[in-house]
RNA sequence: GGACCGGUAGCUCAGCUGGAUAGAGCAGCUGCCUUCUAAGCAGCAGGUCAUUGGUUCGAAUCCAAUCCGGUUCACCA
């Protein structure tokens, strides 16, 4: 149990034991102590001393005494200033704490719990390359996958890959029209990025037919409706439909150009699924829970044959589940995907990682799922998080400003390749190792670039400001790591168990830092964040950066001293190494 | 118009289940490499926590109103 979890229930036990009054450990607010107090944690009185009709002083006195007197092993000392408790927890507990974990590989992790969760994410359409915003996407996904799973729950990590639709049918389009037969293979681009520039002449070739219509007189409207290549576009999405020969073979090799593609960016950010799921199998899925929804009047139908639901009264509005001519919309599928997803792992809890535009379509998913009584239906969770944007606004496709996701991981590369260079520290590193550190600092930098916030809020991605290599960035804490590792590989060691060494400032700081990261992580994963994890990890190299500058460890004042400060880089290593772990981010040994 | 999200230092962000004098990083300015990796450390400077009211021992945090920005409310996905 974590310190602040333990002052928490014997502050309630002493309570109890004091007044008689039955207080709920969750309900005692500890806080770290300011550093201008004594002590290591405080507990705030001011919360119950109504309840216990005493004044914040002698509460704190009289609460402080049964407390240091009856936890020994736990507490040294406390005062009391105003309402708050300081309490100074004691050197052997720390002392204790680090020989009980310095060379536990799973500290911080979690036994099994038995439960199951889903994770979707990444979520791919199949006409166009990556871009940042689905870096973000993929960073959250993953990393909320891998802290889960390292707090007990048995994750499933899935992708849905919108394979069909109209947008498809455009890249298809454009390739009959303009490609001549040219293949990725032909022109050595890469598929996804191949097809995506067919994406993108459609559109061209679009707006000019637009344009040529509107100058022969037609409205605006008309023109769009009328330009040729949206009907080809539009009849190849009925022909697809049809299942017509051709048109499936070349929608089946345009995919399979974005999937070599997909693959190839996908193994580069380290991204991975259990089960992919394709759109075009389950597109029809869900028809059938129209009709059970009817039966049980969750669903009405109206005079035209559309099915509807009505959430005016969950303070949302009636939502569309069956166009008239009987197809289904997108909140059909996902119903039928969700009960499907269900059937296949029944999973106790599902989560969803897109964008917050989606935000109302996740609320009503969730609530038509619980009216139809599916049993995964309460597991829902749909991890929303913001748009990356750029210092110039939003991207936008069509005015070129969209982020590439391979363009944006070869640039972090090459500027951490630019940074080695010219700091010149691994001049022996073989052409592979080196290579191999260039990938692990550069991506490193940008997927802690992408974590570190928030998720649900929206970002600002500055090209040439915001990834640096210094302060509250990855590589900051990658080379911390490095040089823990460095003197660990120097240094004598294991350890002996340490007597009764006193702990300077510093070095205290650094235990609890250490002594934090069990609690952070279950955090992080109960509030669906990676940010805190990365925030924990950031002021845990910061700590010890102070604390590897004041004091030397190979050469400490003593013998005791130094198996100490062993321990304590060790288990910093090790922490950093776990926590960056499940942020999906490598730490190299040297750097 | 309804719903939801956000507004904290020049910039990017923490802090938000109410607690002590609001914190980091970047950018700016000072120092520190004959000692375990200076991708580092120490320090200075920088704030009407959007505005106004309210709740109370105490509000960046909770409530209300207002202003600003965003998203969404399609027989699109």
């Amino acid at each position: 149990m974590s310190v602040v979890s333990q002052i928490k229930t014997v502050t309630a036990a002493a309570i109890h034991q004091l007044y008689g009054v039955e207080l709920q450990p969750l309900d005692i607010l500890v806080n770290a102590t300011k550093p201008e107090f004594e002590g290591d944690y405080t507990v705030v009185l001011f919360a119950f001393v109504k309840q216990l009709k005493k004044s914040p002083d002698a509460l704190g006195q009289e609460l402080g005494n049964e407390l240091v007197t009856k936890n020994r092993a736990l507490f040294a000392s406390f005062n009391v200033i105003k309402g708050f408790l300081n309490l100074s927890v004691s050197e052997s507990y720390w002392l204790e704490f680090l020989s009980r974990e310095y060379n536990n590989p799973l500290f911080g992790t979690a036994f099994p719990k038995g439960d199951k969760v889903m994770v979707e994410y990444s979520s791919p359409n199949t006409n166009k390359p990556l871009h940042l915003g689905h870096l973000r996407n993929n960073f959250l996904g993953w990393s909320i996958a891998a802290i889960l799973k390292a707090t007990g729950h048995d994750v499933v990590k899935t992708c849905i890959v919108n394979d069909r639709g109209i947008h498809i049918c455009k890249s298809m389009v454009a390739w009959q029209l303009f490609a001549n037969g040219a293949t990725p293979k032909s022109t050595g681009i890469k598929g996804d990025h191949f097809v995506g520039d067919y994406y993108v002449k459609f559109n061209d070739e679009y707006k000019k037919q637009v344009e040529e219509l509107q100058l022969a007189g037609g409205s605006k409207e008309e023109a769009e409706k009328e330009a040729p290549i949206m009907r080809a576009a539009q009849q190849m999405l009925l022909d697809w439909e049809a299942g017509k020969p051709d048109v499936m073979l070349l929608w089946r090799n345009m995919n399979s150009w974005v999937y070599e593609g997909f693959s190839k960016t996908y193994q580069r950010i380290g991204s991975d699924f259990d089960k992919t799921y394709y759109e075009s199998d389950t597109y029809l899925l869900g028809k059938d829970l129209v009709d059970m929804g009817l039966k049980k009047g969750v669903f009405y139908q109206k005079e035209d044959g559309s099915v509807w639901i009505d959430l005016t009264a969950d303070g949302l509005d009636e939502k569309l589940v069956r166009r008239r001519d009987g197809t289904s919309v997108y909140m059909t599928q996902d119903i039928g995907l969700a009960e499907l997803k269900q059937k296949e792992f029944n999973a106790d809890q599902s989560i969803y990682v897109v964008g917050d535009e989606q935000n109302y379509h996740f609320k009503v998913l969730k609530l038509i799922c619980q009216k139809l009584g599916l049993p995964s239906a309460d597991g829902i969770y749909h991890l929303s998080y913001g748009m990356v944007e750029l210092p110039s606004g939003k991207m936008k496709s069509r005015e070129g400003t969209v982020v590439d996701a391979d363009d944006l991981v070869d640039e972090m590369v090459a500027i951490a390749r630019q940074k080695t260079e010219e700091l010149g520290k691994v001049k022996d590193f073989t052409p592979a190792e080196l290579e191999a550190l260039y990938d692990t600092i550069g991506l490193g930098a940008l997927k802690f670039f992408l974590l570190r916030v928030d998720p649900k809020k929206r970002m600002v991605f500055n090209p040439e400001e915001s990834i640096d290599f210094h302060g509250f960035t990855g590589p900051f804490i990658q080379y911390t790591h490095a040089r823990i590792k460095s003197i660990l590989r120097k240094a004598e060691f294991p350890a002996e168990k340490i007597q009764a060494a006193t702990l300077l400032p510093v070095e205290k700081e650094l235990a609890i830092q250490l002594e934090m990261f069990p609690a952070t992580l279950l955090d992080a994963g109960a509030d669906h964040d990676p940010s805190k994890l990365a925030i924990y990890i950031f002021n845990l190299a910061k700590v010890f950066n102070s604390f590897y500058t004041e004091h030397s460890i190979a050469n400490a004042e003593s013998d005791e001293k130094k198996q100490l400060r062993l321990q304590l880089a060790q288990l910093t290593a090790q922490v950093i190494k776990t926590g960056m772990g499940v942020l999906g981010i490598d730490v190299p040994e040297r750097m």
